[in-house]
DNA sequence: GCCGATTCGATGACATGTCAACCAAGGCGT
DNA sequence: ACGCCTTGGTTGACATGTCATCGAATCGGC
């Protein structure tokens, strides 16, 4: 590590596309979590984790591979579980292979909440965002993202001692 | 939501790209931060606040004047700008022109701590984000970007004051 | 089997963000 | 000049996320 190579500063067309990333990425946030509210009742949060449980066949996960799927530690969820639980979204049931482990479980109540919710956010998802791309940068979109996931995971992953939690 | 129409699901190709796009801004977020804390000490909040300022010839701005500029409401930016003077990167002054205004003023540790900070988060934006990109992918991104903010920003501006509208 | 290291999940303390209420000051019609 | 409404900013209560730590259970080498 030389410390002295000057600075690549970002070029006028990354600079425009880094500034409208980042800006795009709070105001589409803004008015999808408005609209989720507002609609359904539901977090951004609460969306993801009765998306993610709505995916899988019986509707429950155990708690640290619904954790991993969602990218988030296992304290941010455990916590939001806790609150979720109370409003009746989903359950907690033990683990009958690992006494250590906790299964979540989505509750009839959750299971309607993420249906209704659905629609009416997959079609605000449309409006604000995907049906103002061309086909063409859909297509793009989705190819340069998992480049840059594939690239993110494997500089992360490949250390099985520590660093996975920072 | 209207009546009884059937919704318009994310067909595979759109499924992907959202699904990359939020898991990208997801891993995006969490190395960038890691990065910036670590390396400069400095959360992405107030990498960004004294990024604004340093931007203006003075390095000062009015509280309202930054809020805006980054997308954050007033109160956000106080109770961030109470806990950054604290800590000595900013200060607050009295605004002449209007009594009831705020400055925020950039300190010489402020413009220190953006400074030391720049060219290390530039060439991690790079080095996980842009770079990974070829430049049509770039220039795209630019576009629709763009093209979906300024969407955005006309469904959120019109708030009908005082109901008078024409 | 035993013991140390690791994993799972929960928890408490703390940092951060949101929301509504508030005060002081400006704008404006009369 | 007088109200009345709006605006700029702060504040406190509360929701959410992070970090360090803990106890219990599992794993693995011996």
């Amino acid at each position: 590590m030389s410390g002295v190579e000057a600075t690549r500063w970002l070029d006028e067309r990354q600079d425009r596309a880094w500034r409208g990333y980042r800006r795009m990425r709070r105001l589409l946030d803004l008015e999808l979590a408005r609209e989720l509210t507002q609609d359904a009742g539901l977090s951004e949060p609460d969306y993801d984790v009765l998306s993610d449980l709505s995916e899988t066949p019986q509707g429950r996960l155990r708690l640290s591979e619904l954790a991993d799927r969602m990218l988030w530690s296992r304290s941010r969820l455990s916590h939001h579980l806790t609150r979720m639980q109370q409003r009746g979204l989903v359950t907690r049931e033990e683990c009958p292979d690992d006494a250590r482990g906790a299964i979540v479980v989505l509750t009839p109540a959750g299971r309607n909440a993420i249906e209704a919710a659905a629609p009416g956010h997959v079609t605000a998802v449309r409006q604000h965002f995907l049906d103002l791309l061309t086909p063409a940068e859909v297509e793009a979109l989705g190819a340069f993202t998992h480049r840059v996931v594939d690239h993110l995971a494997q500089s992360r992953a490949p250390r099985p001692r520590r660093g996975l939690e920072a």
